[in-house]
RNA sequence: GCAUCCGUAGCUCAAUUGGAUAGAGCUUCUGACUUCGGAUCAGAAGGUUGCAGGUUCAAGUCCUGCCGGAUGCACCA
């Protein structure tokens, strides 16, 4: 038998083979393989209990027939896993200890868990919309999402083989710019040089400009109306200025994305569709999806309880493009020059409708002019509620400033290691202050279900104890530790060639939770949920602790000293490439 | 009003998409190796999964109705 990288592909292949030569079943049984409770087993077949419902038959007596087929099945080594029917009518699938120290063996490092897993994503071609900021505008603590949750699944769907193209949609060409422009001709001030107080001018002078503007039918809003249309139709300063503070705000979110390690290749904004959103109107009409409404073209979709009266507003009804126009252009760009059969959208749920709008008018579109419809699909979020309740918005963030956040939590961090470590020289110190502070933080916003809002709190975002980063970089670092201090090295293939049989209790565990990797990457991947990595991390660490110990690894026995050491470069392995692909950096001591 | 997401231990969150005895962390309490890092580990306590019905072999998960919260619904992005 071989041993397997992703057990529960393989599984429901041998049962579904085997149901066929077991009398009682038919071709409409499917398996249902899913990881099981550890007490009971690695994985269970579920699918005989509803088969046999529909068939009117015993549930236990089928599942006996087809684990008896099983257990007979030259597929299946014995010596590596065990065949039961349980409770009312499982199968459960139990793994040997034989089977776990040769899944170590084999999946040796991060090259071969890419390797594993490459069959989930090989032969795609993505495009990851994120984290598309606004410009002209300081980042607050809700921008640390779409950074850290779109740089992670980037990543992990790199990891799995997917060709990722990172594509930063900036909100570079919004009506704001009319106001702006306008406040800055009228101070007479110029734009600090420095990208980070640029910002802190551009918004003090957007705020002074929107009070000026707050009465729509006013003289004031009415010049800001004309500098954003000439800034619209290519007027040379207006265009100069636009161009300076897209500029600065880059360079600004630039310094942002390097402290994150947010990976960004392209920063197509929505002003680089502003000449290509004339074929998009041309096209709708020419389809028959576009239709004019109070003025504006707009797209209806009549199947839909919602959305056969709320309109998708692609051309508004005084002629100009908005986000929905740009959207449509940017998926025509994305498909017709990159090559796209996936996008990704990360925003927060707020933006739901739109993108439901958005995919349903593509799918339309492109079917009737002919082209291949992507899959697109969009990863939303809960929003950050202020303690008022509220979503914080940047208005009442401005004591929530996202740098101001990470400055606090490597300066929390760096406290501890001062106390801890005080020996260390002051740059390492300063590096571990800021991986285990920015690890804690990009670890609070993904370790719980991205799709549920969550509570601002300081202590949360920067806790340092528990589920938390610094938990699972402390295993990294007493691992490494480990192999220092014996002067041995990491990977040995000679080494763990005299390993014997995994033995104790925590020793087992621990393999079992090394070998359920590839399980936990296909869920994360199937809904893009970073947080079901995130857990699986946690437990890991927790499972190496637990046998760290109780079990001592250097001991004297040559067999035994080479599986613990085994068990410890695996959990290392994992955890890093976890961790990495996570967008979190580790650390060899802290 | 319509629609979407949600309500789980004192607090913050899980529960592999309908599976076996609902699990972690924080907090509190009790313990642990004078050799591998105590940023650790072992144990205890803590639950009528908002409420009431229903579906089925099986419901935190699906359906219906309430209660409570968040969000979105015509030219912002």
């Amino acid at each position: 038998m071989d041993i397997w990288f992703h057990p529960a592909r393989e599984l429901d292949r041998i049962v579904r083979a085997a149901a066929a030569r077991t009398s009682g079943f038919d071709g409409d049984f499917s398996p249902e393989i899913r990881a099981a409770d550890p007490r009971h087993a690695d994985f269970q077949a579920n699918g005989v209990l509803g088969f046999a419902k529909a068939r009117k038959a015993n549930p236990r007596a089928l599942g006996a027939a087809l684990a008896e087929t099983l257990s007979a099945d030259p597929a299946l080594d014995k010596t590596l896993v065990e065949v039961a029917v349980a409770g009312p009518g499982f199968i459960n699938f139990k793994f040997t200890s034989a089977f776990f120290l040769a899944w170590l063996r084999r999946y040796r490092d991060e090259a071969a868990f890419r390797e594993g897993a490459g069959n989930l994503y090989r032969g795609h071609r993505l495009v990851a919309d994120y984290p598309s900021p606004n410009v002209a505008k300081q980042m607050h603590v809700g921008h640390l999402r779409p950074m850290v949750i779109g740089e992670a699944i980037s990543r992990l769907l790199a990891f799995c083989g997917g060709q990722v193209i990172r594509d930063n949609h900036l909100g570079d060409w919004g009506t704001n710019f009319g106001v702006l422009i306008l406040e800055l001709k009228e101070s007479g001030e110029k734009i600090t040089s420095e990208p980070e107080a640029a910002l802190v001018q551009l918004e003090r002078l957007y705020k002074a400009g929107s009070a000026k503007a707050v009465d729509k039918n006013s003289a004031w809003a009415e010049a800001a109306r004309q500098e954003l249309v000439k800034l619209q139709t290519g007027d040379a300063e207006n265009t100069r200025i636009w161009q300076h503070i897209v500029d600065v705000s880059n360079s600004a979110a630039k310094q942002v994305y390097q402290l994150l390690g947010v990976t960004i290749e392209h920063t197509l904004g929505e002003s680089f569709y502003r000449d290509k959103v004339d074929k998009i109107y041309r096209e709708l009409e020419e389809c028959g999806l576009g239709t004019i409404s109070e003025g504006a073209l707009v797209v209806f979709h009549p199947e839909h309880p919602r959305f056969k009266e709320q309109p998708f507003i692609i051309r508004k009804s005084d002629g100009a493009s908005n986000y929905a126009s740009t959207d449509l252009a940017t998926v025509l760009y994305r498909v017709e020059i990159w090559k796209a059969d996936e996008i990704i959208y990360f925003t927060d749920g707020r933006q739901r409708d739109h993108f439901e709008q958005l995919f349903l008018t593509v799918a339309k579109w492109f079917r009737a002019t002919g082209r291949a419809v992507p899959k697109m699909r969009h990863v939303w979020w809960g929003t950050i509620l202020g303690e008022d309740g509220r979503a914080i918005k940047t208005k009442s963030g401005e004591s929530l400033k996202l740098l101001e956040v990470l400055a606090e939590a490597q300066k929390r961090a760096h406290a501890i290691v001062a106390e801890k470590n005080p020996d260390l020289p002051v740059t390492e110190k300063e590096h571990i202050a800021r991986v285990v502070g920015l690890g804690a933080v990009k670890y609070a916003d993904l370790r719980q279900d991205r799709t549920s809002d969550y509570e601002f709190a300081w202590d949360k975002l920067l806790a340092l104890d528990g589920n938390t980063a610094p938990y699972l970089l402390y295993a990294v670092a007493r691992i490494h530790s480990i192999f220092r201090k014996a002067e041995l090295p990491i990977d040995d293939l000679a080494r763990e060639a005299t390993a014997d049989a995994l033995a104790t209790p925590t020793e087992i565990a621990l393999a079992r939770k090394l070998a359920a990797l590839p399980t936990v990457l296909e869920a994360t991947l199937a809904d893009l949920r970073p947080h079901f990595l995130c857990t699986y991390l946690h437990e890991l660490a927790g499972e190496f602790s637990t046998f760290y110990n109780a079990d001592r690894v250097m001991v004297d026995e040559p067999a035994m000293k080479a599986r613990r050491l085994l068990l410890c470069a695996r959990t290392l392995r994992v955890l890093e490439a976890g961790l990495h692909t996570l967008g979190l950096e580790t650390l060899e001591r802290m």
